[in-house]
DNA sequence: TGCATAAAGTCGCCTAGCCAACTAAATTCG
DNA sequence: CGAATTTAGTTGGCTAGGCGACTTTATGCA
């Protein structure tokens, strides 16, 4: 059970390792990991809500919208109110952005390449099909928790 | 090439849930995944300086610093000042601190026992293999990173 | 010995993300 | 139709963490 834990403690630090060198080597582009991340996204899904992209995302309404009020305050992205629904707005990226979200884009790739540089192709893709089993199972343990909060806030408002 | 960009994404994501779930789990502690994370470490080394506990968490002393702010606000961890060196501050476990210590070691043994359920032995040890290669490279890479940016600053320096 | 350099902490500023409370608009249903 | 519920987005409060500038104290070297 000790070298499960062990993963945990992995997995973070992985990911906050990785985070920290791509927003070094990006840093002079004026954007950083989270926002190119999320340019990506718009780019391939242009006009989409706000909600939407927390739904891809995976993070909070709250937390995208902030998100995207840095990126408009940088003139990366706009948002434009829907014309049928007056509670939505549509995000899209401006000329700016897409030039850099390539440039970002190979910086990534290149980021990672190196990253991964001391395993073969079989010990990535094993690592790869590892995370995928696990996010799921990640994805459905919070579910839970989140069925579990609502149903004690809507007992409590039945009382 | 476009296999290892998803090993990004998916190792960000897991990282993420992952805290989030344990986050959720132990609200009721009143301390989060860093905070317990810092208290493990602290037991490990009673009377360490914030400095060694950064270098231990492998963070900036700023945001170590912070986080011992919140657990000594919480009365969980005490700063003592050193007795030859007055630039140093030892940090010490309350008592208080022990015992919640070791009930959220069983709950983030917990949370990634379930996560790892769908995966057996041999795949957990080959994804926890494949992670300590990538941090280990990650690792060097950002300590090349820290050695330019010194060299530009002395550089500048000399100017 | 004295001065330059390095180290320990602190603080301010920034991004990121969770949560909860809120408003406004749309939808559902009696 | 009209009231209740749901949905989109915003905001405030919180923790986390990076970066850089700063102060205080030690240390190393000419």
């Amino acid at each position: 059970m000790e070298d499960e834990r062990y993963f945990g403690f992995l997995v973070s630090d992985v990911a906050r390792l990785l985070r920290t060198e791509f927003d070094r080597r990006v840093r002079n582009f004026g954007l950083t990991r989270s926002q190119w991340l999320a340019l990506t996204r718009i780019y391939r899904q242009p006009g989409c809500t706000q909600s939407e992209l927390a739904e891809t995302m995976e993070m909070e309404k709250g937390s995208a919208g902030r998100l995207i009020d840095r990126l408009e305050k940088s003139r990366f992205v706009v948002r434009q109110p829907d014309e049928t629904d007056r509670r939505v707005k549509r995000i899209h990226l401006t000329p700016k952005a897409e030039a850099i979200e390539r440039s970002m884009r190979t910086i990534a790739l290149q980021t990672i390449h190196e990253a991964l540089g001391d395993l073969d192709e079989a010990e990535r893709d094993k690592a790869v099909e590892a995370l995928i089993t696990v996010k799921a199972r990640l994805q459905e343990m919070l579910q839970n928790s989140n069925q579990t909060a609502n149903a004690v806030e809507r007992q409590e408002a039945a009382q």
